[in-house]
DNA sequence: GCCAACGTTGGC
DNA sequence: GCCAACGTTGGC
């Protein structure tokens, strides 16, 4: 319990929002093409980690409730998919590039916890998310999970 | 739609 | 191995 990790996860909620993650429970966060976002993935999360869902790419971004991780680290199948957007050519079944996890539905916040309300509270000023602007998924302290918890409560 | 940030590619 | 060109992300 105490080595528990948390996360943030984006998404842009056309190609997959809160609403498809709670009508399916589960899925395989596909499609992550970044290094660093992938290294995450692999290396650093376990099962039971809890993890923000964020949306991207509408107005405005905003978390809008958590998931947890659900899986070990697998290869995601759609780089081996030459019909999907995610087919990556260069990597093969004995030695994939691209590993993901599985992330299962916890809740939907009432409301949400927007982008510009989490830059007015100091306590969120180091937040990777803002650090990294462009990377999907990003490392979130505890202090700063329980911060966005008590936002999205009050 | 614009543009800044930044990761990736490829020529040398 | 450097670095310019290019492509993508994502806030605004």
């Amino acid at each position: 319990m105490s080595d528990r990790n948390y996360w943030l996860m984006k998404s842009e909620p056309d190609a997959y929002s809160i609403d498809d993650l709670e009508r399916d429970q589960v899925e395989p966060w596909d499609g992550i093409r970044n290094y660093a976002a992938r290294n995450y993935m692999r290396d650093e999360m376990k099962v039971g980690d809890k993890v923000l869902f964020y949306h991207s790419q509408i107005s405005p971004p905003e978390i809008v409730g958590t998931m947890e991780v659900a899986s070990e680290p697998y290869p995601d199948p759609t780089q081996f998919d030459p019909d999907s957007k995610y087919f990556d050519a260069k990597s093969s079944e004995e030695d994939p590039t691209w590993i993901l996890v599985d992330v299962k539905f916890v809740q939907k916040f009432d409301k949400p916890v927007d982008r510009e309300a989490m830059k007015k509270e100091s306590a969120l000023d180091d937040m990777e998310l803002f650090r990294l602007s462009r990377l999907s998924i990003t490392p979130v302290r505890e202090a700063e999970w329980n911060k966005i918890m008590e936002m999205a409560e009050g």
